[in-house]
DNA sequence: GCACTATATCACTATATAGTTATATTAGCA
DNA sequence: TGCTAATATAACTATATAGTGATATAGTGC
């Protein structure tokens, strides 16, 4: 399994599609209503009553917002008589997130060094 | 060092303003463009002559993505006499590409397995 | 069937930003 | 000093999408 940006294809340049492709991804964690439904589903999985109770997002807004997530394979979801459960899809967004937020330590860490005299 | 999203804080939610700083990392990796430009440098430094040349984007539009990608700390930059050297600031940015390209290869071995008979 | 609830979708507005052209800034050189 | 080249910024247009209210769809019980 080797990564595209990262492995072995530092000579073959990515295609325009497949550059697209990888930006939708990221493009769908660069939201914080939609990080913020993630975060709520690290629980367990939750239904769509429950996410707008937690959250305290419209109902509409949710909605699309689980579609484009499912879309994108970060959810997953079961439907039980009216109610869809939605659920992380797996571990990768939280491994996301570490690298991210681990970025953001870093830099909280060199601006504390910047002020300390 | 912990995650915001992932670690000891499953208790402790969010901030929207946390939300929001995250949100603004993951959609500055969420453009093809400024995955163009990353890509790019991946085999080093590169000044922003030979950045247009490699990747054909407009002298203003690619200057602007530098930016960006320069305040929310995904490129550094060095400066020799008129021209100016960006390069990755560190290799979070492979990693993260790793997983999600992981996440692309999955999906498509999930369609492969729909369409084998 | 009808009523009720949960979820999804449609139509719309408002906002953000990608790309572009023109201009400003800055460094090196005659 | 003026000239040229490299980069950054400003102003603008066009497009995408977040949020919202109204409506559609689907399951459940009467």
């Amino acid at each position: 399994m080797e990564s595209l940006l990262g492995g072995a294809v530092a000579s073959k340049p990515l295609s325009a599609h497949q550059l697209q492709v990888i930006a939708d991804r990221f493009r769908a964690l660069g939201e914080p209503t939609r990080l913020h439904i993630l975060s709520a589903l690290r629980g367990g999985e939750q239904n769509v009553t429950q996410l707008i109770e937690i959250t305290g997002f419209g109902q509409a807004n949710l909605s699309k917002h689980l579609q484009l997530l499912l879309r994108l394979g970060f959810v997953e979801r079961r439907k039980e008589g009216v109610s869809t459960y939605y659920r992380l899809a797996d571990a990768d967004v939280l491994r996301l997130c570490e690298i991210m937020c681990g970025r953001l330590e870093k830099e909280v860490a060199r601006q504390r060094k910047l002020f300390a005299t």
